[in-house]
RNA sequence: GGGACGGUAGCUCAGUAGGUAGAGCACGAGCCUUUUAAGCUUGUGGUCGCGGGUUCGAGCCCCGCCCGUCUCACCA
């Protein structure tokens, strides 16, 4: 760097004019054509009197020749100095090489920012997933499949909000700190506001704030944003996530789920081009609507037999035992029947599945459905073997809805959002609503395992000692 | 929280039986004017995750801890 100091160059440049991005210039190649470029040299392979190098911007990756009568003795040897790593800027002229690579032949270049530490390897590229979370900037460099699922995210995200606006659902921002977490069954995270000397909780959900805009006369809304759960951390889990609620007045549950099938199968084919999604290794989920809808009850009866609910609750749990699950003798029929879902049935099912009509009892914030009221209408959309979506026919019946709060709060009229019982009492008219978790939809597109893949700066744990560790247990 | 596996140069990895710490890439020096994982010669580079123990001697064996991956549990 000295060196480079030394000879007029300055390690850390200005603005660069520059003719185009390399994906405009590659898009514009034309031999002899006079072009100024710039990005990070990625490869250098020196010859002696002329070198090759490879720049990358964020758009492409384009090779430059640099003769050493072409620039002159000392600009050459200037060159000769820089680092894989290092951002420049070239004047040249666009040629192809012998074997055919469009090239651009270097008259002039300059230092844009210097480099200080050696970039990942070229071939194998950054592999260690620990350093490719916690320092995504050098898994993007030296990975450029990265940038593919978070370019598609980024599509993702936009398209959300172009579909859903061209159906007239307007996009609101409802507080993310909030004195009460409500919304959700959810451990929040505190913090502490100075000014007003109370507690304040990150939100586990929007739903009570958008709820209370249908109240207000917003027919169609959404709330595209992150939400904060105090939990673990696992392969489908971050403790802050991107998810996205729509209410739409006057709908129900089966709006939702029309609606649902065609956000996402419609993205699909926006962002992969295809409804046939995920990795070429694994079975392929297809999109393509109609996604069959079956009912809890059906689920149980198929995979567990068609006399399952007539069953002794004995002869249940013997039959749970035998496929292996965890049953002790304290469980209901009810909870039986909910332990074979989620072990054994949720996991097979693949391909887009909506699972309609549940017990009351696992979703309390739902309406119940009119010809039995042990269930409620709502679905929960399984892809992948796994939840991505619920979608409820909300509850807009004041009493009811707070004698399920005041069951769930369990006497803790502190945890109780007044404002939100009120609300209801002017009156909210029927209504359909539903979530989707971002991350997750993102992962089945791309065909991602694991939700740190699909999120830029996933949570990792602090190396150093936390600084405000107590020396609790 | 339990279990399995892993952490060695900036990166990717090897390291035999417990006996001086290795290769490729990157970086420095030299040669080479159409290369593309360029090539050839040569050099620099290490808290072997951290701490303790066994041993004449530990990257390797033992104990504790940290971080990560997978998995089970918890949690929706």
């Amino acid at each position: 760097m000295e060196a480079l100091k030394a000879a007029g160059h300055r390690p850390y440049g200005r603005a660069f004019e520059r003719t185009g991005s390399l994906a405009d210039i590659r898009a514009a190649f034309a031999e002899g054509l006079s072009v100024r470029m710039a990005g990070r040299i990625v490869a250098v392979r020196e010859m002696g009197k002329s070198i090759f190098a490879h720049l990358q911007d964020g758009t492409d990756k384009f090779q430059i020749y640099v003769q050493k009568n072409t620039l002159g003795e000392e600009p050459f040897a200037a060159f000769r100095r820089l680092d894989i790593g290092d951002f420049i800027g070239v004047c040249g002229e666009l040629f192809v090489t012998r074997t055919g690579e469009q090239s651009a032949k270097v008259h002039r270049w300059e230092l844009l920012a210097k480099s200080l530490h050696p970039l990942p390897e070229k071939w194998h590229g950054l592999q260690d997933v620990e350093i490719r979370y916690r320092r995504r900037y050098l898994d993007l460099i030296a990975n450029p499949d990265v940038r593919k699922v978070f370019n598609a995210r980024s599509r993702l995200l936009s398209f959300i909000r172009r579909f859903l606006e061209a159906r007239g659902y307007y996009e609101v921002e409802t507080p993310v700190l909030q004195t009460l977490a409500g919304g959700a069954i959810a451990t929040p995270f505190q913090t502490h506001y100075n000014a007003l000397g109370q507690a304040m909780y990150m939100r586990i959900a929007p739903e009570l704030y958008l709820k209370k805009l249908l109240v207000g006369g917003y027919d169609k809304v959404f709330e595209m944003g992150k939400n904060f759960r105090n939990e673990g951390l696992d392969r489908s889990h971050n403790p802050e996530f991107t998810a996205l609620e729509i209410y739409e007045a006057y709908g129900d549950v089966k709006t939702m789920m029309r609606l649902v099938e065609e956000l996402i199968s419609s993205a699909a084919q926006e962002i992969c081009g295809t409804m046939l999604v995920g990795k070429e290794e694994q079975e392929k989920v297809n999109l393509t609507p109609p996604w069959r809808v079956v009912s809890y009850h059906d689920l149980v009866k198929e995979h567990a037999g068609a006399d399952w609910f007539e069953r002794p609750v004995e002869a249940v749990r013997e039959w749970g035992r035998a496929q292996k699950l965890d049953i002790p003798d304290t469980m209901t029929h009810a909870q039986v029947t909910h332990e074979v879902y989620d072990k054994l049935i949720e996991k097979t099912l693949w391909q887009p599945t909506f699972v309609t009509r549940l017990p009351a009892e696992l979703v309390p914030l739902a309406k119940r459905c009119e010809d039995d009221p042990s269930l409620v209408d709502v679905f929960e959309l399984v892809v992948r073997g796994r939840e991505l979506c619920p979608g409820y026919t909300e509850l807009n019946d004041p009493l009811d809805q707070r004698a399920r709060l005041e069951e769930q709060a369990a006497g803790d009229a502190s945890k109780l959002d007044e404002d939100f019982l009120r609300a209801l009492e002017y009156g909210m008219p029927p209504a359909g609503g539903m979530g989707i978790g971002i991350d997750r939809l993102v992962m089945i597109l791309t065909g991602e395992e694991s939700i740190r893949d699909v999120m830029l700066f996933p949570q990792m744990k602090t190396r150093e000692p936390k600084p405000d560790e107590t020396p609790e247990e």
